[in-house]
RNA sequence: GCCGAGGUGGCGGAACUGGUAGACGCGCACGACUUAAAAUCGUGUAGAGUUAAACCUCUGUGAGGGUUCGAGUCCCUCCCCCGGCACCA
């Protein structure tokens, strides 16, 4: 009997796997099409345990699928445009190209010695210009449609990157790359009109039913996922009411969800960075109101978000208007107020918020009762007889729920709802309020002042604008039609689809100066105009990463197109995805742009569907063994090549199925791959036994002995349960069913030879978690005929022998277990309690007790009360 | 604070629509093999108690209540961990 030595036979199998092209997809037989897709994975470098349970799991669902005869499309590639590349390639002086490639080549390789079967005929690489052409190509789309344009804004900057962060990529102020300190700086740069969609990327609530992705299908998402952002999306819906100023024509909108609380509304605040707190500052508040701006100013992201919440501010000296009742109320600035949400002002209404609460006690400010809350006793009996005025600070906080109105002159006793929408509708008729609805999320910019990313395909032309600007500067916008650049207006002239890519120049000095590196590049940055053909330059910066992965799902299909995005067909046949693997930390990123570009593809006419995935599965994360996050500083990395050398490639993948639900997040456990290697020898060593036994030469097992009930009964049981399990990514499950039919087919080995039956179906069972092993098995038994395992039909259960003749009924008094007895399946409930309360035991415990009641399960329990 | 997911042996985790809690694996203990160890194989392994041994008794799924013949599972209150968001008007 030969050992078994995965170093032998995976690269063995791995070689000719790949020499008969085993997994070539043919997208023409799309009839039982399965398209899976794995998040792509950036090219850092070395494959880590991180890749294996990301790629390596996944696997186990393709190859079932496979054996089950549908056309599996399992495309794989890599996310290449990125900081790393850049940062490595300053520190070490390589091309960003040059360092992407040669991970991208020993990556391959690496993947290669996982015996996973991803198609790599179709692969994507982002930082290719074939690839990044088409988000050149979207991003004119998107401009020509007034979705992509050019804005000011403050914005998260990373003094150490030199370079615009998107929100997702700070956590907790700093730089999710290099840690840094992030701060806002006002900054020039593209738009993705992400709100425009806010709406539509909005999940519905199930009652509602959710966004079709095709016909009557439903999608199958994360709740988490789906409630994550639709928070993030932060949809609410109220008015914009305008305050006036005692004598001034100026008017402060300000956004509330509560027009009902409005009478108690007895100060506004404005973020100090309000255009308008300016203007309102009365000159002997001006030197105050200027410091206290310089001080807000000043604090960083964490300060203000995490940190204190004192509730600082200072009055402006003005007062405004209240549009219900015309009083005057103080106007304050404070930066608790945001400027980048609503309007950037607020009407304070202290009783009844509790920010404006604080803010009013540390400022004495008055504090007045609008809104008395329903069943509440303590007023209830004075209901007709409302208070005028509330005694302030007798209030110990706000109290913001719904109820009724009080101190609201004609509104009085009208419920929070329709006493908000008939003061909305009241203001609306004299033009002082509006109905809006706000939401959380901002546009997405995609400027990124750095050298490694997509070219944004704009020119701006200094003589287009002086030619035609003057003429339509009336109605020409900032940011649409022309851009300030060197303190110059030029026109904004999108480069010609038919003259995509705009490639990536080579050379370039792509060491931080303070200025994009592309602007290094003079003979790329100065070009002829292609409206003019005055002299014109291109725009220097490249776009976030996060566009590249917007869309790549779609490119698999048809990666070498040089005249679309893909082939429609193709689309129209293979998409949505079925199943997408990927990180929950892409919740609130990756998924959600994605999800607009398909939304946005689907409006232009690309797409016909408006979800592109048809079910997310998040995967879980491996940590060291130490508990803590894998890192080389820790010095608690599981290297997957020194686990593969030990172990093998099927160790270690099933292992990583085997540890717990796919979306765990557990320490890596070196005990753990031992005991499923030794799962993988016992394996080896029980059919290897076995073959011993057959005449040299034969290609079919002679079954000696007739499979018993029982022997069929947990075959097939274990078929259901593999399938059933694998198809709902309970992976962990299904390994644990194949471990347990081993163990009661090794008990069996020892009073009877397996029939070939069992091991054929064991075999087939195993090879989408184990496939090097199951291949050699199945050549080494005779099973193959030449042919792969994994092209063998998945095996078949039959209901019918899975359940047993015998069944095992529980019999309980008063609910606890007394008695297990063994009888025939399918017996009548009068026949169950007769042989219950037949029962030696039961007798005993019942006593002379009265039997009150009993309650009998079919098939699995007997209950009597006494 | 808000949203989401959880809390089950020494550990990772099982448990269908409420119906034998602890599958499977790790670890541990004992035994076999061995000069010995490793490897491998076998047996046991929630806790406590009675016992010659238990297939005996009791207690047990974060805490406390509740619904039910019966609750890890459903409901209420609370505590704790993890992930995300966070002065969003």
């Amino acid at each position: 009997m030969s050992k078994y030595e995965p170093s032998e036979i995976e690269p063995k199998w791995q070689a000719v796997w790949r020499k008969n092209n085993l997994y070539k997809v043919d997208l023409s037989k799309s009839a039982r099409k399965f398209y899976l897709l794995v998040e792509f994975t950036y090219p850092s470098g070395d494959l880590h345990m991180g890749h294996w349970f990301t790629f390596a799991v996944p696997d186990i669902l393709a190859r079932m699928k496979r054996m089950q005869g549908f056309e599996v499309f399992a495309p794989n590639g890599f996310d290449a445009f990125g900081l790393p590349a850049e940062n490595a390639a300053i520190k070490r002086g390589i091309h960003p190209q040059d360092w992407t490639l040669s991970h991208v080549k020993r990556m391959k390789e690496q993947f290669a010695t996982m015996g996973a079967s991803y198609d790599w005929t179709h692969e994507v690489i982002t930082c290719l210009p074939n690839y990044y052409k088409w988000n050149q190509w979207i991003f004119i789309k998107m401009y020509e449609l007034g979705l992509a344009y050019r804005g000011k804004s403050l914005s998260n900057w990373c003094p150490l990157d030199r370079c615009v962060l998107a929100n997702e990529n700070v956590e907790n102020g700093k730089c999710w790359r290099c840690g840094s300190e992030v701060v806002q700086k006002e900054i020039d740069q593209w738009f993705l009109k992400i709100t425009d969609y806010a709406e539509r990327l909005i999940w519905p609530d199930k009652s509602e039913g959710p966004e079709r992705s095709r016909g009557k299908e439903t999608v199958d998402w994360p709740k988490s996922l789906i409630e994550g952002q639709n928070n993030w999306i932060g949809k609410s819906e109220g008015a914009t009411i305008e305050f006036r100023i005692k004598n001034a024509e100026l008017r402060i909108p300000v956004f509330t969800t509560r027009p009902d609380t409005l009478f108690g509304a007895t100060f506004l605040v404005l973020a100090p960075e309000h255009p308008l707190v300016k203007k309102l500052t009365t000159k002997e508040y001006q030197n105050l109101v200027k410091e206290y701006q310089k001080r807000a100013s000043q604090k960083s992201e964490v300060e203000r978000k995490v940190g204190d919440k004192d509730k600082s501010g200072i009055w402006t000296g003005s007062y405004a208007i209240n549009p219900v009742n015309n009083e005057s109320i103080p106007i304050y600035t404070a930066d608790y107020v945001l400027m980048g949400y609503g309007t950037g002002a607020i009407m304070a209404v202290p009783a009844h918020d509790q920010r404006d609460f604080e803010f009013a006690k540390k400022h004495n400010l008055e504090i007045r009762q609008v809104i008395r809350q329903l069943g509440s006793k303590a007023n209830g009996q004075n209901a007709t007889k409302i208070p005028t005025i509330q005694v302030p600070n007798n209030l110990s906080e706000a109290f913001e729920g719904p109820g009724i109105l009080i101190n609201s002159g004609k509104y009085n006793n009208l419920h929070s709802k329709e006493a908000s929408a008939k003061i909305i509708s009241d203001l609306e008729k004299v033009d002082l309020a509006v109905k809006t609805t706000n939401y959380h999320i901002h546009d997405w910019s995609v400027s990124r002042q750095r050298y490694w990313g997509t070219p944004i395909p704009i020119i701006y032309c200094r003589k287009c604008w002086s030619d035609k600007g003057k003429v339509i500067s009336d109605k020409s916008i900032e940011g649409r039609d022309y851009a300030i650049i060197d303190g110059e207006k030029r026109a904004i002239v999108p480069v010609p689809l038919d003259q995509l890519p705009v490639e990536l120049p080579y050379e370039v000095d792509y060491t931080p100066k303070g200025r994009a590196p592309l602007a290094t590049a003079e003979d790329w940055v100065n070009v002829k105009c292609p409206s003019c053909g005055g002299e014109a330059k291109r725009d220097t910066e490249t776009m976030d990463g996060f566009v590249d992965s917007s869309w790549y799902f779609i490119r698999y299909l048809d990666p070498q197109n040089d005249k679309k995005l893909a082939d429609t067909k193709l689309i129209y046949e293979w998409l949505p995805v079925d199943i997408y693997f990927g990180g929950a930390e892409h919740t609130l990123g990756h998924t959600m742009y994605s999800r607009f570009f398909t939304k946005f593809l689907h409006d232009i006419g690309i797409v016909p569907f408006v979800e592109y995935a048809q079910k997310r599965v998040h995967h879980g994360v491996i940590l060291g063994p130490d508990g803590s996050r894998m890192s080389k500083s820790k010095g608690n990395v599981v290297n997957p090549d020194v686990e593969v050398a030990k172990f093998g490639a099927d160790a270690v993948r099933i292992y990583l199925a085997f540890l717990g639900p796919y979306d765990l997040v557990t320490p890596w456990n070196p005990g753990g791959i031992n005991g499923v290697y030794r799962y993988l020898q016992r394996v080896w060593a029980l059919f290897q036994v076995e073959s011993g036994t057959l005449p040299a030469g034969r290609q079919e097992w002679k079954v000696e002995s007739e499979l018993s009930a029982e022997d069929l009964r947990q075959m097939h049981k274990t078929i259901k349960k593999v399938s059933v399990d694998v198809e709902n990514i309970k992976f962990n499950t299904a390994v644990a069913a194949l471990m347990e039919w081993l163990n009661y087919l090794s008990d069996k080995s020892k009073e009877r030879q397996l029939a070939a039956e069992e091991v054929n179906n064991y075999l087939r069972l195993l090879a989408p978690f184990a496939p090097h092993l199951a291949e050699e098995l199945w050549d080494k038994l005779g099973f193959s005929n030449g042919k792969s395992i994994h092209l063998a039909n998945w095996p078949q259960f039959d209901p019918k022998l899975i359940q047993s003749e015998k069944v095992l009924i529980i019999v309980q008094i008063n609910g606890k277990v007394r008695d297990k007895i063994e009888v025939e399946a399918d017996l009548g409930e009068d026949e169950l309690k007769r042989i219950a309360l037949d029962s030696e035991k039961i007798k005993i415990v019942i006593g002379k007790s009265k039997i009150q009641k009993s309650i009998v399960v079919p098939n699995r329990l007997v209950n009597i009360v006494i």
